[in-house]
RNA sequence: GGCCCGUUCGUCUAGGGGUUAGGACAGGAGAUUUUCAUUCUUCAAACACGGGUUCGAUUCCCGUACGGGCUACCA
């Protein structure tokens, strides 16, 4: 590539940004880091109306998160065609639409809403293109005085694109080919508002041209409006210097049919979101990756994935071999049913592969927040403990909390099938064997064996005592393991608790 | 409805004119483990359908079905 790679992920700030939309950022900056590029981040708020407040922060610190930070735009520094919020650059739009509307390549439109409205009420399929535009109030029907006459009064008008008929617009999709749609099929699309905004088309497109973008990378629902865009580059005379085009299939819902949405997340239990948002409006709360406890690299790895494969075997790859690797050939066509269970696989695999010490960095906050300060070092032994059976970072204070806080009460149900062990273990014989134990699990799994033969004890039964004593459960990491972990101390002292209880 | 895009195991996918159609997740079985999880072994599981083209099509072409998207002064 000779020019330099520059792409911009620009989403709106109408809500907080999904999984999809996650995606689509992702793959722009795999795209513009694999070739030394610019990626971008430009910020759509064109319309008002739909703004919702802290969107757009969200947005930022979910790029943060998963590490993936444009090196230019909104909140990432400027570089040189700021502002990137389109709001700002409300002003710099109404120029080329005015010369669109010179070159005779767009017109001034008069109508009100009510009127659109009543012609769509007379035919649900009307349009506002090349055949029917003579029937409405626009400068290409109006005669020149009363154009300027309204354009000088404070009347509402648009611009809209004038398009030819039945002309086709061919593109070239890297993912899909090529693609054609007929003018017959498109119309005659606002470009300029009535309060002065751009429509995502136009503003879309000048300021990929202004911005020098190379590239754009965006979900499929913009297939269909591309020929626009297209149409838009060509008659302002920006067609030599247009971007190439990708656009990316959906994530679709994992049950059923349709593109995955906002909703479906808490309906199902699982997030949709990477960080938690609440709704300013209503106060709702979606819950998060970040918070489930998903590592960020694990989410990274994952939804690179959907949609995008190297081919070969391996699928635990880092951000840089990602970036290594990437290209955009190798994107699937179809959409992808988003997979819950895959997601979790991937946070096992990456918390498996975690450093004692960082995955300790990383739960600590989690487990003195429930259970009180907790020793360093006492921590990474225990995470050492846990971590290949960890599928979310906080399952450790949720499943294994007995790491960190005495077992209080015993349940019933669970005593209930130890209890034998009552009238055959001596306890002060055992306690005083756990005071024997040295460093190293198979002698200490030797010597309850041992004990168990010369007391005329099942092994089993002693060794489920021993669990349900050190653990409150049926389940749980090795008890030599678990006897060095909690100290000699400790775990005599659970021992006596639960054997008094039963 | 119209237009555009798509369709390989349940899911994510590899592959591509001649393959026992490969991997992963999930599922089944087994081994290891005092338990659970991990790990290991193993099984089951797919080219939507119908026509072409071809010596040969899952792969190329056309149609059908199905799925998705778009069809706003929303993005």
């Amino acid at each position: 590539m000779s020019e330099k790679v520059r792409v911009r992920f620009a989403p709106s700030p109408t809500g907080p940004l999904h999984i999809g939309g996650v995606r689509t950022a992702l793959y722009n900056y795999l795209f513009a880091k694999k070739y030394n590029g610019d990626f971008i981040l430009r910020v759509e708020d064109t319309d008002q109306n739909r703004m919702v407040e802290g969107a757009e922060q969200y947005i930022v610190d979910c790029l943060k998160w998963l590490g993936i930070e444009p090196n230019e735009g909104v909140s990432f520094g400027d570089g040189s065609y700021t502002p990137y919020r389109q709001s700002e650059r409300k002003n710099s739009y109404r120029q080329y639409a005015e010369k669109l509307v010179e070159a005779g390549h767009a017109y001034y439109a008069f109508d009100s809403e009510a009127e659109l409205e009543q012609s769509k009420a007379a035919n649900p399929n009307a349009k506002y293109d090349a055949e029917t535009r003579e029937h409405f109030k626009n400068s290409l029907t109006l005669n020149k005085d009363e154009v300027t006459d309204l354009l000088k009064s404070d009347a509402h008008y648009v611009i809209r694109i004038k398009l030819r008929a039945n002309e086709d617009v061919k593109f070239y999709d890297e993912i899909r080919g090529w693609v054609t749609v007929n003018t017959s099929q498109m119309d005659d699309k606002v470009l300029l508002k009535s309060d002065g905004m751009p429509t995502y088309h136009l503003a879309n497109v000048c300021d990929d041209y202004v911005m020098k973008i190379t590239h754009v990378i965006r979900g499929e629902e913009w297939l269909p409006s591309a020929p626009l865009h297209v149409l838009l580059y060509r008659y302002s005379g920006w067609e030599n210097e247009m971007p190439k085009f990708a656009h990316l299939p959906l994530l679709l819902k994992p049950e059923g049919n349709g593109k995955l949405s906002k909703r479906d997340g808490d309906r199902l239990g699982f997030p949709v979101f990477l960080l938690e948002w609440t709704d300013p409006k209503t106060n709702e709360v979606s819950s998060g990756y970040k918070e489930k406890g998903y590592l960020p690299e694990a989410v990274l790895n994952m939804l690179a994935f959907l949609g995008w494969n190297p081919g070969g075997t391996q699928e635990i790859f880092s951000k840089e071999e990602l970036v290594d690797l990437f290209t955009i050939e190798h994107i699937h066509k179809a959409g992808a049913k988003f997979d819950f269970e895959k997601a979790k696989w991937f946070n096992a695999e990456y918390i498996k592969r975690l450093d004692d010490k960082v995955l300790a960095s990383l739960v600590k906050e989690d487990v003195e927040e429930k259970f009180g300060t907790v020793d360093t070092q006492y921590l990474c032994r225990a995470c050492r403990l846990v971590k290949e059976r960890l599928i979310f970072l906080n399952d450790i204070t949720s499943a294994y909390g007995y790491l960190f806080k005495t077992p209080a009460e015993y349940e019933e149900a669970i005593l209930f099938k130890v209890k034998n062990i009552k009238e055959i273990l001596i306890l002060d014989d055992f306690i005083q064997l756990i005071g024997t134990f040295y460093e190293k699990d198979e002698e200490i799994e030797n010597k309850i064996k041992e004990f168990a033969t010369t007391n005329a004890i099942k092994a089993g039964d002693l060794m489920k005592f021993i669990r349900v004593s050190l653990v409150g459960e049926f389940s749980g990491p090795a008890i030599p393991d678990l006897i060095l972990l909690l100290g000699k101390e400790e775990a005599a002292k659970r021992i006596r608790n639960c054997y008094d209880q039963i």
